[in-house]
DNA sequence: ATTAAAATGCAATTAAGTTGCGTTTTATTT
DNA sequence: AAATAAAACGCAACTTAATTGCATTTTAAT
């Protein structure tokens, strides 16, 4: 999405009220270069917000389009913001994942190419993922 | 692993004691072509056995190198077996898997050409999944 | 100013998985 | 075959992530 749109029009051109507490939110998917679990996202955001609303708002925003789940260490749900122009409809995250396992945070990225498979062992395929697992630049250090 | 070798035989290779359920849940990691959930397990599994008990043989399992975790659907995690002959110490798992949009059945396949990738974006990268979604062969009909 | 839908907060509940601990079973040694 | 130590098991309780119901508040449109 570009830049020059600021946040209450973000929210309103994807069908979501203009709450204090979803302005929060998407500013600070936008800032992030990674992705954030809803226990995350409740420490990051000032004042007191309850778990429901947390994951209620990430529903809503996965939903219309403006995140997107992304594979994680663990059994805890991970989002990311879409990087492409997504809606409720079109909703395609065929990208790499880089999952750091020491810090266990992930990463979308774009610049690694996909393989590109339609159809394999008689399953037909919809959408991919690749997940590369390895160490991220600050925790090299 | 050979067919050749039995079950018991198979269990006393990876330190693990030979009992009447790790019998039969061997068995049945042998005889499915996909991957099973701790609660599929147990409802696959003749006669009562506390949850408590298949967690920590799916753990000991793992660790031992007899079956590996593979991505699913939902925060639930599953088991295949090892295709290639692992140990607590070679646990690698760099191969596709077929995720069922429909019954959420996950199946690894060695037959899909992974992409290498050894470093990208700052990352070094340890190992990799490559994660197709769509529709089983039993499901699309 | 009115109003309906959307969003929030609180309490309670569900689901997956874990921990502690006492008992049973297995495999090894005598 | 008896003794023994480690591994495996079963039960109860607990933790964590996420969900549901419901009443209240807020938003945006009329």
């Amino acid at each position: 999405m570009s830049d020059s749109m600021n946040l209450s029009e973000e929210l309103k051109k994807h069908g979501l009220r203009k709450t204090s507490f979803r302005l929060e939110l998407l500013a600070l998917f936008q800032e992030i270069t990674s992705s954030l679990s809803a226990e995350e996202v409740k420490n990051r955001i000032a004042g007191k917000t309850d778990k429901v609303t947390v994951y209620r708002a990430l529903d809503a925003f996965e939903k219309s389009g403006l995140i997107h789940r992304v594979p994680g260490k663990g059994n805890v749900t991970r989002y990311a913001l879409c990087q492409t122009e997504c809606g409720s409809d079109n909703h395609l995250h065929n990208h790499a994942h880089l999952i750091c396992n020491v810090c266990t945070d992930t990463f979308c990225i774009e610049d690694v190419e996909m393989p590109v498979i339609r159809e394999t062992n008689g399953f037909n395929i919809q959408s991919s993922k690749l997940i590369l697992e390895g160490e991220c630049p600050d925790c090299q250090k």
